[in-house]
DNA sequence: CTAATACTGAACCATATGGTTCAGTATTTC
DNA sequence: GAAATACTGAACCATATGGTTCAGTATTAG
């Protein structure tokens, strides 16, 4: 595992994670589900601009939209970011000293885990 | 920890990883400094072009360089990608059911560190 | 049927990539 | 000192963001 890496796929996927908006629109759809419209309130935009930020995470894979009636709902995709967390911890661990700090930070979204309980799915 | 995400670093990082040339010269600098001369070789692209991939990897602190008489050296930074493992991780947590995974790979990942040893450092 | 809602598309704008070529400048090397 | 080496900067090109406004189209509510 972790052996081959679709380029295309991390340049993807990496590109819809620098901005900041985007990464918002994750963690919103983390929690609920949610339309065009309220996300582009919710991030002080206007439709078409909240559309165009949907389109480069749905192109990366990192969301799925579904459209009933007049309405385009937007959630979580398939893509679970494993190979992205892959060479990002491959890099660490090149990198070497720090990389135990990698641990400690997901036994502490572990524990907040417990204390959260999944809230979707 | 893990609690407040600079947003314009993370911008800035993601972004610089979101090219496969810059990832793999961040591979190729994980290995061995390099001139930018080197890197243009290795990735064939002009001497400017390489700069310019340089430049942005330096702006994400991902890269570091220092010039000695006509020659440029590139190393890997001090930026250590710490926050970045940690939105990805969180990002994990809240998809909920795959999150396990990557502890395989990091587990995976420390398993061949201890046989590869250390290459810098 | 009319009106409001929700999205969509085209067009436009400024800026950033991802690259190039061409013309320098600064350092070595011979 | 002349020539090769290594980088640097400006200028240019095509494409992609990140956003807007404006003008639709399709649905639903009244």
């Amino acid at each position: 595992m972790v052996q081959y890496f679709g380029t295309a796929r991390l340049d993807a996927s990496f590109a819809a994670l620098s901005d900041a908006t985007r990464r918002g629109v994750i963690e919103q759809l983390a929690r609920a589900e949610a339309s065009i419209t309220d996300l582009a309130e919710r991030f002080h935009m206007t439709l078409t601009g909240m559309k165009k930020h949907i389109g480069i995470l749905e192109r990366a894979g990192l969301v799925v939209t579904e459209k009933v009636g007049r309405v385009r709902t937007c959630r979580l995709g398939a893509q679970d970011l494993a190979e992205e967390a892959g060479w990002i911890a491959s890099y660490h661990q090149r990198w070497s000293a720090r990389f135990d700090a990698l641990d400690d930070v997901i036994a502490e979204l572990k524990a907040k885990e417990k204390m959260d309980g999944p809230e979707r799915q």
